[in-house]
RNA sequence: GCCCCUGUGGCGGAAUGGUAGACGCGGCAGACUCAAAAUCUGUUGUUGGCAACAACGUGCUGGUUCGAGUCCGGCCAGGGGCACCA
């Protein structure tokens, strides 16, 4: 960092600009305004509406460099919208339930509720210095027992309309943070917070029936237009649906139960006829089943869970089975029977945790088929061979093919499905199956109901007794919220609730017997699942206000990170198709367009010992062109090394309140939008920083330098500029044409970049006279306004030395005039054979011939033409001419 | 393994199929200054040349086109997602 910083005040007011004087004052002066708030409903504006959101935070405790990113581009295109004339809802909440509080509580002996709310505060603090343009009347915390007992009130409603389901299954359950997790929380067989590797057990837990909206959830994903499309991919590979059909097999050889009949799911019907086996999933209940008096199975069992469904254990793991000695009738084929084994590869997640192997044509199969010396049977051949190559083709894949079939082609050796192609058969044996009542189609999906039961303390009780006579019994919506007791205890592992002295012991709402409370809480995503509804009311008497949702929803722009890409938001998407059916809100899909933004990074530094060392302890000197690092404390040597994402675990983080102190908060908001396009990820740099910086100086000198020269210019447009004024205009309406266009979509590094074009022309201008000063005027004003979403603060500063009496913030955005912007005369390249050689300036209305004729003229065209004949002659108005010999 | 994205100067990045490198960072040279900082001016893709200028340049390789960073095919590299999904 370089020694001078804003904290050296000149005692000319002009000189410098000093952000940390002006921004606390603009923010105030807002404040004082109410600039940024809005009416719940439509009031009397009659002025369009426009939502933007981003991402609520967490309030861990300090904002980060991300958050600056995530909120300022928000930030832009709220203030952006409001300058065009919206009706702008831009609120803000806090995520505040989570394990991290609980584990704060127990590491440091504080209790999670206070943490969270001085997080809070901390965090509303900081937000607050960006500058942000936010109705902070809107605030709430997911943890506030009103949220909570609105959230408890829609549960209630879901379970009421059979939303809500209560299964005992198996599940995820973290052993370091004692909690289930949900299938989305769980990350190569781990953990999402704690990393540890999950185990699975049975356990009587509440789910929300997402599954019944997996075809409209998938449905859904195609009306998203203005959603990334990688989004949408992960989405509709999270839901997985495949069309097939179940078909059932009777199993010969259960001495109890001699007609057992095992359902499987295939997406293969039309391969039925070269089944060779069928197989079980270690987990599946008839596994279990035999597994109770079979030793040898137990073991079986006990070694395919050691493997783990983690890693790439998986890619290398061999296939196992085990002969369960039972046999399964085929469907089609009369007397023919299948052996049944118990084979690892088979989960028990998906599909009924049974199948039929047809190894001809499946990879897994056909592995497991040449270990256990089974038969491969090819039914399906390729299309495009003649008779003689499809019996060379068969014969081969059967005696010793490594490769199973899986492409489209035509049934053989399948008796009634002989010569039909893929499709064809897939149906007609459904058909078939349907008609022997031994199967049916069916769509399967790898989407699974939404556990949403947590074991621990702070997060949202679930508003259910459970009483010995009466069973599960709602709590009457007039006793909500079921508020947490502050007086718990962290000092032994598990549930705090559980072990509550008095909390869970309850009467039952129903026949008034003692019984108990619910301890579980639910998953936080719950809590994010509808906090965009709330934003529209959040003092409304119920969840929401439908009056205010429909003036509101959808949100028209949303922005946060990709990592949400799954969880998050197709659960808010279930969420708004819930309500909707409901009559909470009045629309299905509540994000109309979403923003990923990129991630923020910062170079890592170690020590000789390979320790990591914040940026903050580090010096970075050049010396002819290399960098050198050191330690600032005693000037060890420090390696630099790669760039990563900001992390704790790399301390290569950078404290959003130091810069804001350090540069001020329009610098860093300056810094984030200007050097990358915001999809993608930025690198936090010193330079960069104070490239920044420089600018924003630049910028204030730039519009106060010459207050003379500007003083007193009347308001009426001039008749008589001069061809530099002209000039001057052009640019300026130019710069200001582009940068709309680039706010509109979301291309901030552009605009940063129409904002330095529009400065560069206004330092190289000098008014010759009135017409000059007026255009001078002119382009500071525009150059102003239009910095405004992006530096707020500086921008009010600059406006009102530009004279201005009513804020920036309450300026309309100025409109460019197109007919400056459309020059009289263009620039032309011209081309010989496709390769520039020249170019010429002519009049923009010029014909075709007339360009052509010029374009021939030119000396160096015609050296490059070099004699030979001119074959043609292309011409695109204003843009080039191609001249081919 | 499958799916998606990205490859452009020293760096971040611009370019509706039409002058590749806008804008910024960094570098170099100069002005101002006793000096430094700050600021301002010029310059900056590579190679050759005093210069005018020329040749070459968007990961590689074919193609479409008057014209390709952009479109199509095949590779290579980096990143991300999914993954024994029947």
């Amino acid at each position: 960092m370089k020694t001078d910083q804003p904290t050296a005040m000149s005692p000319r007011p002009n000189d410098r600009y000093n952000a940390r004087a002006a921004e606390p004052k603009w923010q105030k002066v807002w404040e004082e305004r109410g600039a940024f708030r809005t009416p719940d409903a439509a009031g009397a504006s009659g002025r369009p509406k426009y939502y933007v959101l981003e991402m609520f935070p967490y309030p861990s405790g300090r904002i980060h460099m991300g958050h600056v990113r995530n909120y300022t581009l928000g930030d832009v295109i709220a203030r952006y919208k409001r300058a065009r004339g919206f009706d702008v809802l831009h609120p803000m909440g806090w995520d505040a339930f989570g394990l991290a509080a609980e584990n704060a509580a127990m590491e440091k002996n504080l209790h999670p509720k206070g943490w969270t709310y001085d997080n809070i505060a901390a965090m509303r603090a900081q937000l607050k210095a960006i500058g942000l343009s936010i109705d902070w009347e809107r605030e709430f915390a997911t943890c506030d027992p009103e949220y909570y007992g609105h959230e408890q009130a829609l549960f209630l409603d879901f379970l009421e309309a059979g939303l809500v389901s209560r299964k005992k299954s198996m599940v995820n359950w973290d052993p370091v943070d004692n909690t289930v997790l949900a299938n989305e929380q769980v990350i190569d067989g781990c953990g999402w917070r704690s990393g540890a590797p999950v185990e699975r057990r049975e356990l009587t837990q509440w789910f929300l029936n997402i599954t019944d909206f997996a075809d409209e959830l998938l449905a859904g994903l195609e009306t998203l237009e203005h959603w990334p499309e990688k989004v949408r991919t992960m989405q509709r590979n999270w839901i997985g649906r495949s069309e097939g059909a179940k078909v059932f097999f009777t199993l010969e050889g259960i001495a109890d139960d001699p007609d057992y009949r095992l359902e499987i799911f295939t997406t293969r019907p039309d391969t039925l006829f070269g089944a060779s086996f069928c197989a079980l999933s270690p987990h599946h209940p008839l596994t279990q089943k035999l597994a109770a008096d079979n030793e040898a199975l137990q073991a079986f069992i006990k070694k395919c869970d050691q493997i783990g469904t983690s890693e790439e254990a998986i890619e290398t793991a061999e296939k196992m089975g085990f002969d369960t000695g039972l046999t399964a009738r085929h469907p089609f084929i009369e007397g023919k029977t299948l052996p049944v084994y118990v084979a690892n590869f088979v989960l028990m997640e998906y599909g009924t945790g049974a199948i039929f192997a047809c190894p001809a044509h499946d990879q897994r199969d056909l592995d497991f088929a040449r270990k256990y010396k089974l038969p491969v049977i090819p039914v399906v051949a390729p299309k495009e061979m003649d008779a003689a190559a499809q019996a060379g083709f068969i014969e081969e894949l059967a005696a010793h093919g490594t490769n199973a079939f899986t492409g489209d082609g035509v049934a053989v050796n399948s008796g009634f499905l002989n010569g039909l192609d893929v499709t064809a058969a897939k149906r007609t044996a459904i058909e078939k199956l349907e008609a022997m009542k031994l199967g049916q189609g069916t769509i399967n999906y790898r989407l699974r109901d939404w556990g949403i039961s947590r074991q621990r303390y702070w997060g949202c009780p679930i508003p259910v007794v459970h009483c010995d006579d009466c069973g599960i019994v709602p709590v009457p919506r007039e006793q909500l919220p079921v508020v947490l007791p502050d007086d718990v205890t962290f000092d032994k592992p598990g549930n705090p609730l559980d072990r509550h002295p008095t909390w869970k012991h309850v009467d039952c709402p129903k026949c008034g017997k003692p019984a108990r409370r619910e301890t579980d809480t639910f998953d936080t995503f719950v809590d994010s699942s509808w906090y965009f509804a709330r934003f529209c009311a959040p003092k409304a008497a119920g969840p929401t206000d439908r009056a205010a949702t429909d003036r509101w929803l959808p949100v028209d722009q949303y922005i946060g990170g990709v990592e949400h890409a799954i969880l998050h938001l197709l659960y808010s998407r279930f969420f708004t198709r819930a309500m909707h059916r409901l009559g909470h809100v009045g629309l299905d899909e509540p994000f109309a367009r979403l923003f990923t933004q990129g991630m923020v990074n910062h170079e890592t530094y170690r020590d000789a010992d390979g320790r990591w060392l914040p940026p903050s302890d580090v010096t970075i000197e050049t010396a002819g062109g290399t960098r050198i690092a050191k330690r600032i404390s005693d000037g060890a040597a420090v390696t630099i090394g790669s760039v990563e994402k900001m992390s704790k675990s790399k301390k290569n983080t950078v404290d959003p309140d130091d810069i804001i102190q350090q540069y001020g908060a329009d610098t860093s908001r300056w810094f984030m939008l200007s050097d990358s396009p915001p999809e993608r990820d930025v690198q936090w740099t010193d330079a960069g920083a104070e490239g920044a910086w420089r600018f924003t100086q630049r910028f204030w000198r730039l519009v106060t330098a010459t207050p003379d020269e500007l003083a007193e210019i009347g308001t009426a447009t001039p008749n008589d500029f001069d061809e530099a004024s002209l000039a001057l205009r052009r640019a300026a309406h130019k710069a200001l044409d582009a940068l709309t266009d680039d706010i509109e979509n979301l291309r901030f590094n552009r605009a940063v970049a129409r904002i330095y074009e529009l400065a560069n022309a206004i330092s190289g201008f000098t008014a010759s006279n009135e017409a000059g000063k007026w255009a001078k005027r002119e382009a500071l004003e525009m150059m102003v306004l239009a910095a405004a979403p992006m530096m707020p603060h500086l921008a009010e500063e600059c406006w009102a030395a530009l004279g201005h009496e009513t804020p920036a913030v309450d300026t309309e955005w100025p409109v460019a005039d197109k007919a400056l912007i459309v020059e009289d005369s263009v620039t032309i390249a011209v081309q010989v054979n496709g390769k520039r050689r020249d170019e010429l300036t002519i009049a923009r209305d010029a014909d075709n011939e007339t360009v052509e004729r010029a374009a021939l003229a030119l000396e160096k065209v015609g050296k490059a033409i070099d004699g030979k004949a001119v074959r043609k002659v292309i011409v695109v108005p204003g843009k080039i001419v191609n001249v081919v010999v």
